[in-house]
DNA sequence: AGACCTGGTCTATATATGAGACCTTGAGAG
DNA sequence: CTCTCAAGGTCTCATATATAGACCAGGTCT
């Protein structure tokens, strides 16, 4: 059983790692009744596929925004997604929220040192995304032709 | 104006260099009248965040699996959301799928060279969420004091 | 007074997901 | 020969969640 297309490619020293630590956090998570809750990783993720998540967390890194500061940075966000994005963000404790007593009331957001260190990792995606995306791309196509052919 | 929150804590080299990286995505996404559907990050993390894509990327991380068999691994999936993601990721080139013309035909899948580069970047993101997660919760606990105390 | 900022909520719809019936092909039970 | 089952799906319908868009409260400015 040498033809599994995994075996086509030698894994270098870094994806064998990652596969041991993916396999380790796999076993826990299956272990305990496998309530997918319970699932560190999709409490977290969950949010940052939000649509908005990302963004935001990207234009708080830039620096501290004001609410209507982040809607003219992301001009196709509704008030209400983003002020609900706002809100899980904060109550995970990776932005903080500060209000400003004057006439009329200004609130400023920012990356808290928890939401700074989500950075590193999320930079880690977003290179890999913009590397991948010729790639990508060219599977969409390929994919579309293909499956064009079988009508 | 030093009160800035982020000013708080020195951002490490690291962060730093996370923030600089961010920003010039940002700049380019930002140029082209904002056309959000441009931002590479986008079409791929919409992925990411569809609640099953991550844990089949897992699990197909292990080794090769056969339809069956991740829905074994993921109890909780229905066969129409297994099929639909399975399909999404084939069509982005990160996984394969290999029918063999067995009676009745098995069809394997596996990550391809693509879907094993992710595993990188995903496993920084696992990583950075297991060792979040005490701080997250601590956040949601205080969070939900907090306005439980403001009704 | 009337237009217009701030941050934020309420309602209505689009999209994602779930539950489960159905399909095709062949093998085995009766 | 018919019945049932299994793999790997597809299809339809119901619901859960995500998102958009109108609207609100209070203040400022003209």
């Amino acid at each position: 059983m040498t033809g599994l297309p995994s075996d086509n490619h030698l894994p270098d020293n870094q994806v064998a790692a990652a596969r041991a630590r993916l396999a380790a956090c796999f076993d826990v998570w299956s272990a305990g009744d496998f309530d997918l809750s319970l699932c560190p990783v999709r409490g977290v993720l969950d949010h940052l596929g939000d649509k908005w998540t990302t963004l935001i967390v990207i234009v708080l890194a830039l620096r501290p925004h004001r609410f209507s500061e982040i809607r003219r940075a992301i001009p196709d966000i509704s008030k209400r997604m983003l002020t609900q994005t706002l809100r899980d963000l904060e109550r995970d404790g990776l932005i903080a929220r500060r209000v400003f007593p004057t006439k009329p009331p200004s609130v400023e957001y920012s990356l808290t040192a928890l939401g700074q260190s989500l950075l590193e990792p999320l930079t880690a995606l977003v290179t890999w995304a913009e590397a991948s995306r010729p790639a990508i791309e060219a599977a969409r196509t390929a994919f579309e032709t293909a499956e064009a052919a079988v009508p």
